[in-house]
DNA sequence: GTAAACAAACCGACCACGCGGTATGTTTAA
DNA sequence: TTAAACATACCGCGTGGTCGGTTTGTTTAC
């Protein structure tokens, strides 16, 4: 009869708190301290009821990953219920999802790539860039220049995680346009 | 005195293919499968024969890692040769050395990063993506807006690295340029 | 209404295996 | 002869995963 409180132990409750604890490791300590026993841990439940809630720790992972999207989805829906009609809403939404999202909860992949790249990798990386770029401040200091580096990183990590040909323009075009983009 | 052939067993060569195998097994085969074992095998190599030319497996990587940039770098310097000195020169430079590194050999930290992308993940991706432009083909489908895509992409990367604040223009005058591009 | 029967949720101890790493022996070049 | 360049054998440990039991809540029988 009782409606009014939980009627059981909420176990949906139990493997949301597990995915989110399994986001959090993975984004705070590395890719490599996400550990079955250290999700339970984090979790407050211990292993073997981590392994009640998933079969395995690959079906943990992929909970993981639809969970980023599915809140990537949301964040877009979110956007073009007030903007959904006009000429580039969706990519608008796109660009403020990808925005929203990297500010309260690194997005997609994060959870399996951020980390990956670890902190020797982005400080040899950050180095790098820094020192190219006062190098070359006098001809490519312009923000416009920037954004385009931006698309040309978006571009190499379209290639590396093999984005079907049928989702991208072609490659000599696309590369035409962004030469273009820096030279005027 | 001898000095046609080769005076010794070529330690540098092993070392080379060690780094080379190694950034193979990453980019084919995923990041899990890069053990040590595994790259000594690929190599010809026993596995106390690598730790002779690597103090522990983390040397290993890092000298993969910086590998890669130097290739970047190598690639860049290549083109300012020919094109060192107008507006953007850098940019370019920076444009067609990405796109060189893509074509021939998986760049910079694809060696940590392509690979943890699992095949699931980008499937999953790519379908929502796929869904999600032919819903919206009628107001999404310029090519501009694709590269603007890109931008965004590079822009959530570089949020996930935590790039520096200082090679980085201020968020919301870029977010702004970014949707203006979406916008016109 | 109550107690037995059942099932879900979870604990705790355990195991097998593959990993990074080491110690020591053996070959090769100069 | 000596030192570098490997090979061989081995180890400790952390990991993912298992299994039997225990608690907790829900249903059923009378």
């Amino acid at each position: 009869m009782n409606e009014g409180y939980e009627r059981k132990k909420q176990p949906e409750l139990v493997r949301r708190t597990l995915i989110d604890c399994a986001a959090r490791l993975a984004i705070e300590r590395g890719l490599q301290a996400v550990t079955v026993q250290a999700v339970a841990d984090a979790a407050g439940v211990t292993k073997g009821g981590l392994f009640h809630h998933f079969p395995n720790k690959e079906k943990l992972i992929d909970a993981v990953l639809k969970d980023q999207i599915d809140k990537f989805d949301a964040a877009i829906e979110a956007t073009l219920a007030h903007d959904g009609e006009g000429y580039g809403c969706f990519t608008r939404a796109y660009i403020i999802a990808t925005f929203s999202m990297a500010e309260f909860a690194p997005a997609l992949e994060s959870t399996c790539v951020a980390l990956l790249t670890d902190p020797v990798a982005r400080t040899h990386w950050s180095d790098w860039l820094r020192a190219r770029l006062q190098r070359h401040h006098a001809t490519d200091a312009a923000p416009e220049l920037e954004i385009v580096r931006y698309a040309a990183d978006g571009v190499w990590l379209a290639d590396l995680q093999q984005l079907p040909a049928d989702l991208r323009m072609d490659r000599d075009q696309l590369r035409t346009r962004l030469i273009g983009l820096a030279t005027e």
